[in-house]
DNA sequence: GTCTATACGATGATAGAC
DNA sequence: GTCTATCATCGTATAGAC
């Protein structure tokens, strides 16, 4: 009841508990990943009572979602903000930018290591570790951005079949996920040549390699031949 | 004790509860995933002790493995037997039939349900829920697929720059691992309109989508241009 | 060697007092 | 809103029967 007034009132001034919750969770998960980390670990760093967590988020699997979310939301934001830039221009867009203005906040964010966390891992290990919320839940999450960006990709690609660019949009999806979540397998298979570490140049290639693979794929064949 | 005799001796004879855990794991795994999934449930589905699991599997993790690997093995075989047919032919390799040599195997093994099981969603589940054995032992298990479709590759390319290469290989095992894993966010991004159990389709796409992209990214640019 | 019976500590979740 | 107490269930370990 008398809580000590917050100095600044935060965008979203939550209970402290739950935030401390989540900043603790956040921090674990990132490290030693979800499965691994239980909830009694979780309220002994964010020294919070074990019965808060089942209070703020019904279950451990809402509460991974929440940690989620909060790193997602900004990603998303962020690549809404470089499409909105790039069809304001008032040009005509291009593939390889639209595909920039998508990458390119997911890699900043994992240049980042910025505030609380070390949430480099954390997008890879979500993709990694549980099951099903994922294919129940990103949609939601994910359908402006899809709904935006495959406009986008049409229009720069001069009004193809939009079946034929969801297929490649879906494969695009794999290679970044799977760069973010596994790039220690890239060490392996290169025998330690490619380096998962360079952001840069892996933007720059996943770039290229998906606006390729996106041209071949809704090429009209008969146009082609 | 008097067991009716096995009328013919499997290749491989395992003692039946190895055999029958292994069974009842994968049908279990394959519905509910690995995390859902309690090593009560499968030995009691396979009839069978609780600690069996523990004896002739070290642990959950390593039982786990033991499923994937069984259903693994069999796609690489197929993948270097097609592998060979290509290199056998004396021709040169033409890089979207090594692609296929790559692919298929994954898409036919997926089509099949043969068996005990339907593991469709299996390897899926791999890809999808636990953490780090995947970046421990999946190496090995790939180590050979990926020297010896690596360098076909790269046959079929003209000698191109090996660490480019692997950068095109790591992205297209995520477009590769993503649809089989998240199938269904392809139907959400498209409206349901691409169908995801369209593995001809998946496969022919998969292909020139992989082809081109690999092209792209290790074509030198200063002859590009 | 194979397998079973049984027990142990830790987990995620819940009910009810404050 | 927060805490204590308690629950069923989990993965794992051991002792001993066949």
């Amino acid at each position: 009841m008398s809580r000590t007034p917050d100095l600044i009132d935060e965008a979203h001034s939550q209970s402290q508990t739950k935030d401390r919750i989540l900043d603790a969770a956040e921090h674990l998960f990132s490290q030693h990943g979800f499965v691994a980390t239980s909830l009694r670990q979780i309220t002994t760093e964010a020294r919070v009572n074990l019965a808060a967590v089942n209070y703020h988020f019904q279950s451990k699997e809402s509460l991974i979602l929440a940690v989620l979310m909060r790193k997602i939301a900004p990603i998303n934001r962020h690549r809404l903000e470089l499409l909105d830039q790039l069809e304001s221009g008032g040009q005509p867009l291009v593939l390889e930018e639209v595909l920039h203005a998508f990458f390119a906040p997911l890699f900043d964010a994992r240049r980042a290591g910025v505030s609380i966390s070390n949430f480099p891992k954390l997008l890879g290990r979500a993709y990694t570790e549980p099951g099903d919320w994922m294919q129940r839940v990103f949609p939601e999450a994910f359908a402006q951005i899809a709904a935006r960006f495959s406009a986008a990709m049409r229009s720069a690609l001069g009004g193809v079949d939009m079946t034929e660019l969801m297929w490649g949009m879906h494969f695009a999806i794999g290679s970044m996920a799977h760069f973010t979540a596994a790039g220690s397998l890239l060490t392996f298979i290169s025998g330690g040549k490619a380096d998962p570490e360079d952001f840069d140049g892996a933007l720059d290639r996943l770039v290229r390699y998906t606006a390729s693979g996106l041209r071949a794929l809704t090429m009209k064949k008969e146009v082609a031949r």
